[in-house]
DNA sequence: ACGACCCAGATCCAAAGGGTATTGGACCGC
DNA sequence: GCGGTCCAATACCCTTTGGATCTGGGTCGT
């Protein structure tokens, strides 16, 4: 699992569509399919509802839902982290 | 930044030496240095003390403790996200 | 002075990640 | 039923990243 998986999970989610999030990511849209089906194979789950016939949004499964949250929360505390640093070591050099 | 650093920079915060640090991750010791210098390149600080001439621990920087904090945040977000999905989808298959 | 120890740099190679082109499935208008 | 449209997934290539080995510079203990 990588940070950058993760962000694209979260870009998807929110879309609920692939070609969209990429756009959104600026990265195309095969990569992108890649790597959330490299993440489900990783976690062991689906994380959206591919098999939704008729409809052709990329819905989130339960477990989808679940890992959103978690995947905020992570993603929230990596940039507050690169704020803490970049706030407390960025007053003094030139 | 990528979770693989994170990983990285703890395990050399704790142990204070990149070498047993890397032993510890089981990957060699010069991969470990150079994610290390990297990630202080992309935050722009130095996390670690190195310049304490006479001492070869690799001692935290104020910095340093202040994202020390954060990362263990981190994987422990991190740990928590893959469980949460495990622990729900795992149930199903085979 | 020599050996032990440690971090960083150079170099090489394998793996990962992204891009384009294409396929396959589902829906829609005709 | 047949093309057109939309979407995700696959195939293939190429660049970039990340790890391993080897080397160098520096400090300490003997």
């Amino acid at each position: 699992m990588s940070l950058t998986q993760i962000q694209y999970f979260v870009a998807v989610a929110e879309e609920e569509n692939v070609t969209r999030a990429a756009r959104r990511l600026h990265v195309s849209q095969p990569p992108l399919s890649r790597q959330l089906l490299k993440l489900e194979d990783e976690l062991g789950a689906a994380l959206f509802d591919r098999a939704a016939a008729g409809d052709k949004r990329m819905q989130l499964s339960p477990e989808g839902r679940t890992f959103l949250e978690h995947a905020r929360r992570i993603l929230a505390e990596v940039e507050a982290a690169e704020q803490s640093v970049k706030t407390s070591g960025g007053l003094r050099g030139t």
